[in-house]
Order: structure tokens, then sequence, then C-alpha cells
DNA sequence: ATGAAAGCGCTAACAC
DNA sequence: GTGTTAGCGCTTTCAT
């Protein structure tokens, strides 16, 4: 850590602390000579702020978190992405956590941050999480926060999300006009709004086309690897088997196409398969896959603006922020011709 | 922010400052009694110490950097989960930055982080790096640095790298042994010493087969997309067109894919393709994908271990640390039978 | 076992 | 236009 301090620059040029701290940050209190002096010297000297000294006067820390399930998927790291995008223009620092999807993981991590460490929060929440009190306390420390993809919808605040129900009916209603008779909806999990939307749409299609609850078939992941695998294999070679997966996350598809491979069920003859993800080698799997595309890095930067707009004003309301930014879908090989 | 500090504990307490903070850092000079007192308040206030005050007086932060080319990547995305596994039992935060294979976007990141932000930086660095002085003036600012991955060979530090030489060797083994006449390496960059060690083992395979230097045919991407997929598709459809590629990176690998789903090459039998990838569908790709997998989550796991053993052991010596992970050649259809 | 006091590096209110 | 001073919240001697 570089020992050189404002008070060094002080020192040598002789000054006072404060003027060089003004003439840092170019104060019209501070004439152009010394203005030049000071720069000229800081740049010699290499010299940096102390961000934490500084943190701890203002109270502000230029630093948001974000608390995602994960990182390695398509989807959270082009989130990323578009919030890098405007952090950096910003001049914020970005911390990142994983839940893991856990929701103990979660509250751990938001205790560790409502203590001045971060101006603010980005979050999707973790599969496991119904509960939002961890949340609401960081809310009433004072820290804006700003959902994801998976919002909760018992905290009152912005939120950006996509249009998951209308995307599972669109989906349904693809899968059916496309032949299939008993597509099953493969669920990340019974409680997260996107699941629970995107499987409404899914009943919504099948309502309309004169299914009765009964024939209307959802599966609910797992939180372990080897489950959901079996699971999966399972379902798609039992007796009734489906002849169509509508999978919620992309991970799911990823199961999918590999279970299906090791049972010998092809894609789209004996099962087509429609996936919500982003990921970048849909188009090159075998067959290609049909995909509802969310805008990911467009979601993450549209979330990142709204969270400085709540930072940077202190009477902007949060709560009024819902914005819902559309997903495409995409038709390629495994949903048939 | 909360805005119940130690002081607001010690007056309602009715004892000093100084003890609270013994207490709560279970300092033995501190009786069981007053102890429980304050744990209890504290807890019961929802009590959590200013990072930012405590890294100010301890010139300490918990903070790691993190410096990488991209995110939306197999590889860089499971080095994070690997980093993360190790700071999280630390108890240390991590910041995320992105030098999107820039050396200027890279300069600015380090020159924002050597001033106390972070205990330690992580770095896998761009594609146009060449010169170190922004990752020395770090150092000798006192910060200990460990390269993954892509490594600047001119910064004496730790490394934790895997066995590119060889794997470039065996890959081209494999093509050759699978009949291949004109393969080619397809570059990521001509300086990063991970694609000139790829280069090499390639170079020697050939050579050792026999070929001449000027038959061994090397191609270097492109810093645009658009100019990559153009570059591909002139390769592959050239006169003298190659009969395998040796992918340097995953997304590579994925651009020779669509080109030649687009100019109907077919995998393997006109082009075999094998590359560096972690990519996690390269068994159901069509066909499926051989690769060289990085022991990508092994390496992040590590090298933060690493940077660790760095920040707390003052006189740990960080250049003689030259860690090794190998990868592992798996053989799928993209190579021929 | 407890407390008083200094100070980490910076900013901001208030002199001059 | 420049300097003095207090203090952000915490830790750490050093007294008591």
């Amino acid at each position: 850590m570089s020992n050189i301090t404002i008070q060094v620059l002080a020192d040598t040029l002789k000054i006072s602390k404060s003027s060089v701290s003004k003439a840092l940050r170019d104060s019209h209190e501070i004439s152009k000579a010394t203005k030049k002096k000071v720069l000229a010297l800081a740049a010699k000297l290499n010299y940096s702020p102390n961000p934490y000294a500084s943190s701890l006067r203002k109270k502000k820390s230029k630093t948001i978190a974000v608390v995602m399930p994960e990182i390695a998927d398509s989807f959270f790291s082009l989130v990323i992405n578009g919030i890098q995008s405007v952090a950096e223009k910003k001049g914020y620092h970005v911390l990142i956590y994983l839940s893991h999807e856990k929701h103990t993981n979660e509250k751990n991590i938001l205790n560790e941050i409502h203590n001045g460490r971060v101006d603010g929060l980005l979050i999707s929440i973790s599969r496991e999480t119904r509960n939002g009190d961890h949340i609401k306390r960081l809310q009433a420390a004072g820290v804006p926060i700003v959902f994801f993809d998976r919002e909760l919808e018992s905290v009152h605040t912005a939120t950006v999300v996509t249009n998951d129900l209308e995307c599972g009916y669109i989906a349904t209603k693809l899968l059916l006009q496309k032949g299939c008779k008993r597509p099953v909806f493969f669920s990340h999990s019974a409680t997260l709004p996107i699941c629970k939307k995107r499987a409404e749409g899914f009943k919504l299609a099948l309502k309309e086309a004169g299914y009765k609850k009964k024939d209307i078939r959802i599966i609910y992941g797992t939180d372990s690897e080897k489950g959901n695998d079996l699971l999966i294999k399972k379902n798609i070679s039992a007796r009734k088997r489906p002849d169509a997966i509508l999978a919620s996350v992309e991970k799911n598809a990823i199961q999918v196409y590999i279970a299906c491979q090791e049972c010998n069920i092809k894609i789209p003859d004996d099962l087509k398969v429609l996936a919500f993800s982003n990921i970048e080698t849909a188009s090159i799997l075998n067959p290609p896959l049909s995909t509802i595309t969310q805008p990911a890095f467009e979601m993450g930067k549209t979330a990142a603006t709204v969270l400085f707009k709540g930072i940077e004003k202190k009477h902007f309301q949060l709560e009024n922020e819902k914005i819902i930014i559309p997903s495409v879908l995409i038709e390629r090989k495994s949903t048939g011709n």
C-alpha cells in the first residue's frame, strides 16, 4: 500500500492538508497555481487517495454488491457484463457474492454488507429464498436495492424482470402447435416467482387448449445434480412419458439433453425440448436448441442504472420502478420442423 | 447504513468504547460478564462494525480483487467459483473487474486499487498486455499478486497455470494420429504466454512428424468477433483448406462450429476440431466437441489459496510459487472415431 | 479488567 | 484563497 498521503503532499509543498484536498478535487476556492503544483506532485509521486478514509468520512463507499445464485451460467455472467458496463462509467466498484441457491448463504452475505460496505445492492434471490427479512433489514438500514430476474414479491423495491408468464404461454403454444400432446414443465423451483410465472403461462396455454388440471404436468427439480439427472431420466423413460419438455432454466436443458443421449431418446422426434436459456451454443447443439432467450445484458445494465438512480437521488422512489424487458423465442430444431 | 456504532453500545452499557471493541473481538482482557453484556446488546441492536473504519485503522481491507479479460466464458466463471470458495472461508470480499481484453482497461483498473482498496490481486492478463509496468507498480506498493492462467513472465510473482505446452503437443499428436495432414492452430493472441506455449506444443508435434517450418500453420485471431468469423470462414473454405483446427480458446471453438454450419463443412469428416475449452455443452454439441479441459475451479481455488498465504505471511515468497495443474484431453466425436 | 487518548487518511465547516 | 480544526468509527497503546 502506497504510504503517500495528502499530508505528505501538503508537507512537501508547504501548504495545508485541506488545500491539497480541495485542489485535488478541483475546488473553485483554490488558485490555479496551487492546483497545478498539487496535481503535478500528486502525479509525480503516484498519489492515490485512500478510498476507505474517504468512505469513512463521506459515508459513501463507491461500491455496490451483486448477489446471485451462481455465476457459471450464461444468464448470470451476461448480467454481470451489463452491470459492470454501467458501474465502470459511474466509477463504482463491484463486489460479487454467490448464494449457490442457499437461503442461509444469502442471509449471511447480506449480514456482511449492511454496515456501509456498499452503497447499493443488486440481487437475484436463491431458489430456496421465500422469506425476505434479511433483505428488508438491509433496506431498513437505508441501502437501495434492486432485484433482477428473481425478485421477492414481499419486498417492495425496484425490479427488473422479463415477461415470464407471457413467455411460458407462447412457449407452450409453440409446443402444442408442433403437435405435442403431453408436454411437461420442468421447474427449477416451486416458489421462485420466475418459475411460478413461467408455470402459469404453461398452465394457461394448456387450459386454453382444453387440458384438465390433472393432465397439466409440472416436475420440480431437486437441489442435487444427481437427483435431477435421475428425475429426468425416470420421467423421460416412463411408460406415460412426456413428448415435450419446457425447461425453466439453462442448466436443466443441458441435463435433459445429456439424459436423452444416455437413454437414447431422440430430440425432437421422441421428445421436443424448449428452454429458458441464454446459452451461447444453442445453435450448435445436437439438435440446435429452441430457446426463450432473456435480455440478460440489458437486464443487468438496466438494473444497475436504476440502482444508481436510487443511490444518487435521495428521494427517488425505487419501489415504483417495475421494469419488464421482454425475452425472445428462438425456434430451432429441438422443437421440430 | 446502520447508525449504531461502538460508541452507542458503550453509552447504553455505560462502559468505554475500547472495552466494547475488545469484548467484541473476544479479548482475554475483558471479563466474561462484560463480554456477555456486550454481545447480547450487539445482537439485539443488530450491530455490525463499519468495515471502512476498521480498514483505515488496521490497514487491511479484507478484500481482494480479481481482474480478468471477460466473464461470459466457462473457464473464467469456473475460476471465480474456485476463488469465491476460498475467499468465503477466509471472510474476504471479492471485487471483480473485467479488462475486456484491453490493456488500457487493465491499467486503469490497477490504478484504482493500489491505494489500500485491496489486500491482494488475482489477475489473468488481457490478450493485449505485453508490458507489465502497471502490475509492477502495484507490486511495489506492497500488494501481493498471483497470476492465474494468463501470466506475464516479466513480472516475478506466483503463478497458477496449466500444462499448456504439453497439451498443445498431445492435442496435435491426436490430430495427426487421426490422419490429419494439414492441421492449423487458431491462436487467440500472438503474445499471450498460454497461446505461445500451446503453439509451441503444436509446432513441436508437427516437427517431430517431419513437417517443415513453412507447413506449420498458425492463424491469429483478431479482436473483433466479425473479423474472426470472416477469418475462419476464409480459412476453412480456402482451396488449401485445413483438415483440422486446434482452437486456443473456447470462444474460437464455438465460432468454428458456427462457421462450419454456415459453410456446410462437416465435422469431423471435412474438418476435425479440438479445443482448449471448459464448455459445459461439449458432449451435446453437434458433433460432440473434443476438448482439452482446464482445471478451472481448481486453478481458481489454488490461486486464491496461494494469494492468502502471501497476504497472511509477511515473508512468504510469492515469486517462488509456480504451480502447474494439468489439463485433461477428452476425446469426443469432433476429432473422428 | 477497564478506560482515556491518539490516530488511521480524508473531508467539510468555519475561520482568517 | 488558504489554513485550522473536528471528526467519520474503529483499534491500540498505555494508564489505572
